[in-house]
DNA sequence: ATCAAACTGTTAGACGCTTTACATTTGCCT
DNA sequence: AGGCAAATGTAAAGCGTCTAACAGTTTGAT
């Protein structure tokens, strides 16, 4: 640690000025080192899911959730056979100890629930509480409404194309490792 | 807490197993609810993006780096005028709590300094060490290589449509706010 | 010249994610 | 039947991100 990090804030608790947070003010130079147009496929594909991921953010917020709070509640609504916490975490592609902290947060809220399965020690069954199940009822249509709004000028074939060239993608990058 | 937490593991210190991590070792139904192509792009574009992130962390980690870390020498190494922390938190679109935590990692690390500037006392400049200059200059051939080893099935052309493409998305969902 | 608003960087707390390591349980294979 | 590997869920530590609140500095309007 430096000496830069010791100094201390101790006065000046009143707080009469706003605090607007980031803002833009002024232009940066965008300079990019040579034309590399695959560098910058990648900053823009992570930079949209960035932005996408924000935007959930805020909408879910309005209901109290998180937006891994809500990938569970939504994926469990869709299910159609009985889901382990493990069987979530290979459905949300993240990792089962994600699942165990995310589900004890909505366990707590009354949202979800596990229940012991009687053939196998090992696992629990998850599935959404009425409260849980109402919730994701009220979110979801609210969700796809914003959705629609926000992608309302592409086509469905664009949209399918786009996927399509996504998938392409990830297969790549899946064979590079 | 529900007593599910309360259970303890306190014995069999020996691990002689093998713990793989998570694997794909059933099938699961990955049933949609209707078919809403719209929702099912905004997946496939968070999707891709994590995979790019967590093919990159691999990448980053051979050389002690996260993905923030590179980030960042990376955009110090071609600016091209002195940038403060609040540039650079522009420049990677990330609050500026998140930059003063990962540069105090890479001042730790002797990657970057901050100089105090002369003219105001309340910014610093941001630079690379001569140290940090020489290790983004070894991981950035690795970095571009392996994109373009990843995305040599695409066109130029096709890459500037998918970018265009991404960047319809953005402004449109800046627009729902 | 003053003073309020804006800007810059830091801190604290919360969250999600990862990795690593573990206890327990299950299941397969000889 | 026994034993070892795999699978499941948990815990802890580390990182990056965010929001909120703040201290100090600068700026601009009056």
């Amino acid at each position: 640690m430096t000496d830069r990090v010791m100094k201390k804030h101790v006065r000046n608790q009143g707080r009469l000025h706003c605090d607007m947070g980031v803002s833009i003010n002024r232009e940066l130079e965008l300079e990019q080192p040579l034309e590399d147009i695959r560098h910058e496929l990648v900053l823009n594909i992570v930079r949209t899911a960035t932005q996408i991921s924000q935007k959930g953010a805020l909408l879910f917020r309005r209901f109290d959730l998180t937006e891994a709070q809500f990938n569970v509640l939504f994926a469990l609504k869709y299910k159609t056979s009985a889901w382990t916490q493990s069987d979530l975490s290979k459905r949300l592609v993240v990792t089962r100890a994600s699942i165990t902290s995310v589900l004890d947060k909505l366990e707590d809220k009354g949202l979800v629930m596990r229940e012991k399965v009687p053939g196998n020690r090992r696992i629990y069954h998850v599935a959404l509480t009425r409260q849980g199940k109402n919730l994701i009822d009220t979110v979801e249509p609210v969700y796809r409404e914003t959705i629609h709004k926000a992608l309302d000028s592409f086509s469905d074939r664009q949209c399918l194309e786009l996927i399509h060239r996504l998938e392409q993608v990830r297969a790549r990058a899946d064979e590079v490792a």
